[in-house]
DNA sequence: AAGCTTAATGCAACTTTGTTGCGGTAAAAT
DNA sequence: ATTTTACCGCAACAAAGTTGCATTAAGCTT
């Protein structure tokens, strides 16, 4: 199966989840390390991060691929049914702390939903 | 600006919308339409559509980019705020006609939001 | 119906994101 | 210290989508 290891590149990577709420483009991580670390390794420990219910990710309305620190989930469960939330004006992606009420609809069983939201933050608005 | 033209291209693309109320994935319409047009064609024609409100677009889950017919859009406004539901089953994709009551949220100012729905639709329920 | 204007199309080459195979490296375990 | 095995870098690849440009064909005009 495959245990993480707590190397240099995992922790350098988990490092930069931890000063912000944002979500981070996979792109974005890449760019950032490329004197450090190889794509692939990125991409590598971002699977086993998720895998592990550390991180969770998400697509934005462009297809690309974001990630963020996960708050209470695990390999079992990831908790992440909650809103992703864009903003026009800085581009931030925020995942915001809100319970998503799931509609009920006449012939679906519904298991999972992502909701990707767009608008403007506190910052940008004022 | 540029008025689009009902051309052979642009009534054949439409007449894979017509008999039903899924999504398409726009890579399976370019693999189905390979002997008829070229990608680039078929990349052009859903763009144009999509800002005459004809259709509209969303990302997947994996990123991959769906289109749909409209419903009431016009070139002015998309009406696309409904949630979009994928099957586990049998990996279709229809357009809920549902009402999706925004949340809101301290802070935010949320202008627009994509839902992705997953769960099992009635006839892969039974 | 012939000619003209311009939107639409095909093709090839390219960009970007993400993946895979494999040889080499380094972290743990013994 | 040696062995085991997870981890990493590199290069090559794959797939989705875009761009430039020459050609074709709609739709007007007359």
């Amino acid at each position: 199966m495959g245990i993480t290891r707590k190397t240099k590149a995992v922790k350098k990577l988990l490092s930069l989840f931890e000063p912000t709420v944002s979500a981070i483009l996979a792109v974005d991580l890449i760019a950032q390390l490329k004197e450090e670390m190889n794509k692939t390794t990125v991409y590598r420990i971002l699977d086993r991060l998720e895998n592990e219910g550390v991180i969770h990710s998400f697509s934005g309305s462009n297809g690309l691929k974001w990630y963020a620190k996960c708050t209470g989930c695990s390999s079992d469960k990831h908790n992440d049914i909650h809103p992703h939330f864009q903003c026009t004006s800085c581009k931030k992606v925020t995942c915001l702390p809100v319970e998503i009420k799931i509609p009920t609809v006449k012939n679906y069983t519904i298991e999972n939903a992502a909701v990707f939201l767009v608008g403007k933050c506190s910052e940008c608005s004022s």
